[in-house]
Formats: structure tokens, C-alpha cells, sequence
DNA sequence: CATTCAATTGAAACTTAATCTCAATTTCAG
DNA sequence: CTGAAATTGAGATTAAGTTTCAATTGAATG
């Protein structure tokens, strides 16, 4: 399904849906969660396909403009992504001293965007709520911040 | 008043509030709004005083530690920042066409933080909302996304 | 004032993610 | 098939940010 999708997306550009593309999607739908590139390379290298680190990243940012896949955050050490076809829209709590990442929704949280969009006049198209602290198991426990 | 904090804070670690931390501090704080460290950097050399990159981003950890100023978000280009003693917490709006950044404050926001946190058993200390789109000027003209 | 020693600095080397280059290869419409 | 256009990968490049380390500074002490 999320093929047919990235096709037609690259069919309207005229692009192809090389082996090296299709390896790329497949890799990023293999699994439910977040993701680095370089993350994404080796695992690519270590399923038997193969794409080039400038493949995987050329792909990475069709996959975003297609809309399939989406930048969670950028940490120092790069950007984090997850693939958003079949999953709801959701945001994130970041454990500043695990680094885990734990995902919530919230309704009040959507119709608190448009309410604040229209308030400033501007036309919101997406928000990412980064909430920032300690996750149940690392509270109390006196652990520095990555 | 923030450079009797700073070096307040200096002094808890025994630090030294030299010539340059001085020079990047009060660059920080001579005017309001975004900048960039690279920026920084230039505007300090340009303005008599000086430090070195190495000083300036290490001042810059410090003063973010100290809490006198603020990650704002990560670009593509690299941090952006600004100083936030006297001024209340908010969050932003980034158009998506111009790159221009809207400040905004919102109450509802701050206790649905605190109501998410609760839900999800989350310490938060912070939080960064970011909605993107298209800004007053930039609505209805078709410009490319930046 | 001299001494001392940890803190600090700056220039340059380094790191790392990400992008770009370009010759070689693949794809596909005709 | 054939040729134009798209694509690839290896390696070079870029740029933000960090680290290294020898030289310098400066506060405290004798």
C-alpha cells in the first residue's frame, strides 16, 4: 500500500521506483518506531538489499516530501525519523537523561493549534509539541542529562 | 542584572567571569531576538570586543545552562537561540515560505503540558511547540517551501 | 610583590551528519 | 535495439560544533 503510494508520488515527477528506492521503503515500513539514517543504511546492508548512505538519504527526503514519512526531532548527533502512513498524527515527551521517547496524543492539543493559528492570522499546516524532562523509570534517580 | 546571575551561577562551579564570557553575554543580551552562534560570533568581533568560536560556543552551553537563554530549534543550518531573562516563556510559529518567526503565548497551552505530563507519568521541565505553515504576508502567493 | 596552580583561551585539528560531484550504469519510451 | 534522462555509489566536500593542547590569565596565598 504505502508502494503503490510512493509510486504514484514519484510517477508525478517522473521518477523511477528503483531497486535501491523500493529497499528504502521497504526497510522504513519493516518496523513501527524511530529511526536515524545511518540506522536506516545498516539495517538496509544487513537484510541482504543494498543502497548507497547517499541513496538512503536522497530516498529519506522523497519519503518526507511524499508525506509517508516524517522528521521527528533533530538531536545532536542528527535527525530522527518515523514513518507516519497508517499512524495517527501524535507527538512526543523526550527523557532528557534516557533519551526515550514516548509518544501521546491529544484532541485538545489539535484544536488548541487552529484556535491559536487563527488568533496570529497564520495558516498552520502541522505543529510538533516537544515536551522535555524525565521518564517514570529515570525520575529521582539523579541522572545527568545526555 | 543578568551578568550579577551569570555570575552567580559562574561562581557555584568556580568559574571565572572573563573578558570574553563578558563580551558574549552582553552581545547576548544587546538586543532582542534570534540569533544564531555564527552570528554571534561576528557581531562580537565587530563590536570591539572579542572571543574566539571556541569561546563563544562554549559560553553559549554556559549561558543555556544557567538559563539565561534559550535553544529556540535546530535548522538545517544549526542551533538558534535567544536570551530569555525578562521574558515569559512562549512558543513559536515558523512560516514555512519566509522563515519568519512569530512568537506566541498561550495559557491553555502550559496547563495541558501539565495535564499530558500527569496522564503519562512524565516529569516535564519544558516543553517546545512549533507550528508550521504560512504567515500573513506569505498566504495565497504559492512560494516554495524554503 | 612574587609564586603558584587551576581555569581559560585561541588556533587548528577533528568529528560527524549530510550533501554534492561525476563517471558509470540503469531504465524505459519509442 | 537505441538514446535521452534518471539514478547510482564512492569518495570528496561542507559546515556546525567539539576537542586538543600549549600558552596565558588571574585569583589566592605567602
Amino acid at each position: 500500500m504505502e508502494q503503490k503510494i510512493f509510486q504514484e508520488f514519484l510517477g508525478e515527477r517522473g521518477l523511477k521506483l528503483t531497486k535501491e528506492r523500493a529497499a528504502v521503503l521497504r526497510e522504513v515500513f519493516s518496523f513501527h518506531g524511530h529511526f536515524e539514517p545511518e540506522h536506516l543504511y545498516f539495517r538496509i546492508r544487513g537484510s541482504g538489499s543494498k543502497a548507497s548512505r547517499a541513496s538512503v538519504y536522497r530516498t529519506l527526503s522523497l519519503l518526507v516530501e511524499s508525506g509517508l514519512v516524517e522528521k521527528v526531532t533533530r538531536t545532536d548527533r542528527g535527525n530522527v525519523y518515523e514513518h507516519t502512513y497508517g499512524h495517527r498524527h501524535h507527538d512526543h515527551m523526550i527523557c532528557d537523561a534516557c533519551g526515550g521517547i514516548i509518544e501521546f496524543y491529544s484532541e485538545k492539543l489539535e484544536s488548541l493549534q487552529a484556535e491559536i493559528c487563527e488568533q496570529n492570522s497564520f495558516s498552520g499546516s502541522s505543529h510538533t509539541l516537544e515536551i522535555r524532562g524525565r521518564c517514570e523509570t529515570c525520575q529521582g534517580k539523579g541522572l545527568e542529562d545526555r
